[in-house]
DNA sequence: GCTTTTCTCCACAAATTCATCACATTTACC
DNA sequence: GGTAAATGTGATGAATTTGTGGAGAAAAGC
């Protein structure tokens, strides 16, 4: 789960915060002042900073420029009411977004869920997928299509063009191909392969000729 | 200008809180104990309502909980001094703040247009949707509609539908369902699984084709 | 407290997939 | 061309997986 810290000098806020935010299952750790923020920053990776602007000492916005001088984590400003310039500085610091005092927690978690929800989205990764001509494979979500069209197979078949497939344009034997599709404990007839190469081809149409037999040793998949 | 409910079982609270808020330029309409308060929220929209937690018969959190069922209306808590385990117990339900009493009600009503002023503002932007052809999924507020139509489910049916979903077009493994939405300290009956499916499609109607037996696997959520 | 809903598990049905065999075909080598 | 080994292929029960209704337990609501 996502780690936050909250910044805040009133020990009444940060338990306030910490409370509503570990219920809705977040690691929280605090910090008092500035000085402290930048410090815990330096040593931690957190995903999200909750910074009050006003605090003695060193303040929220010369704190958020001193860790943005290292980290990239997002932040939240809390700012009193009528402290309304602040937003302009704010944005200019590279704040994510602003709450006003008295805030209600709920609010501010709302807005916590929509800047992790954000950060996560970016580092989403892409499907992974691969096309040979009209065949394409879906490894993510075990789709396959021939111009276009979704091919049924069975569990077996779609083990067999997947590893055949990653590992193209080799020869695999039959004992690699028996111990990486069926387990490293099958025991069964090393003919029970040729048969569901037989169906892989089947499936496969037209693009069965990626399907190559290696005599004397086992298949390829010939990505040409 | 927004409407308020108070609900309070002491007239003289309402009373103050109401001359304030009437000056504030707010519309004000009171109940008088909890059972009133949900009848009238089932029959009126209101921008927010101040409830108290302690009054007789239905108290304030069982009258959100209720309310809750079928409207989102922002909440702040009347809580006496001393009522600590009340804020958690207060979260879990979704109130958006507390104000300890004896209270400030100018205090008060700065947190209420503040709340309203963030309703406003923000709902829109955090509102957290899909939607899948005529399937349409809140997540925020729980909520899914069939071509418009709410559909009343489960608990295990929502976080299904919505952890699917959120994964949608990925090859979901039985193993990978049953810890993120059942946890990952799940040590029951590995076909739970299938019954809840089972259930999931049936409250899905036609749009149970989204949900797509991957053999061997799993399921998969399907986006097309 | 009692009622209602939800969850889990079970048992059986239906569908799919698998492993194996027997026989046909191809290939390599003489 | 002949022969043996390797591979292709159809058929077939057995085994596995999934769908589904229902019963009892557990949890939630009233």
């Amino acid at each position: 789960m996502a780690k936050l810290l909250v910044v805040d000098d009133e020990q009444k806020i940060r338990e306030m915060i910490r409370k509503y935010a570990v219920f809705e299952g977040y690691d929280v750790e605090e910090a008092s002042d500035g000085f402290e923020a930048v410090e815990r920053c330096e040593k931690e990776n957190f995903d999200l900073i909750i910074m009050d602007v006003m605090m003695p000492d060193l303040d929220g916005f010369s704190a958020v420029k001193a860790i943005r001088r290292f980290k990239n984590t997002p932040v939240i400003m809390l700012s009193a009411r009528g402290e309304e310039y602040d937003r302009i500085h704010g944005f200019e610091v590279g704040v994510d977004d602003y709450v006003v005092k008295p805030f209600s927690v709920k609010e501010l978690m709302m807005r916590v869920s929509a800047i992790l929800a954000r950060s996560r989205a970016v580092s989403q990764p892409a499907a992974d997928t691969a096309s040979f001509e009209g065949l394409e494979i879906d490894y993510t979500a075990r789709i396959v299509k021939i111009d276009g069209e979704r091919v049924e197979m069975s569990p077996k078949e779609y083990e067999l063009l997947f590893f055949m497939s990653r590992n193209c344009n080799m020869a695999l034997s039959r004992e690699t191909l028996l111990t990486e599709v069926w387990g490293y404990d099958y025991f069964g007839d090393d003919r029970t392969l040729d048969t569901h190469i037989k169906l892989l081809r089947r499936s496969l149409g037209e693009y069965q000729k990626f399907i190559v037999t290696v005599r004397g040793v086992g298949y390829r998949f010939d990505a040409q």
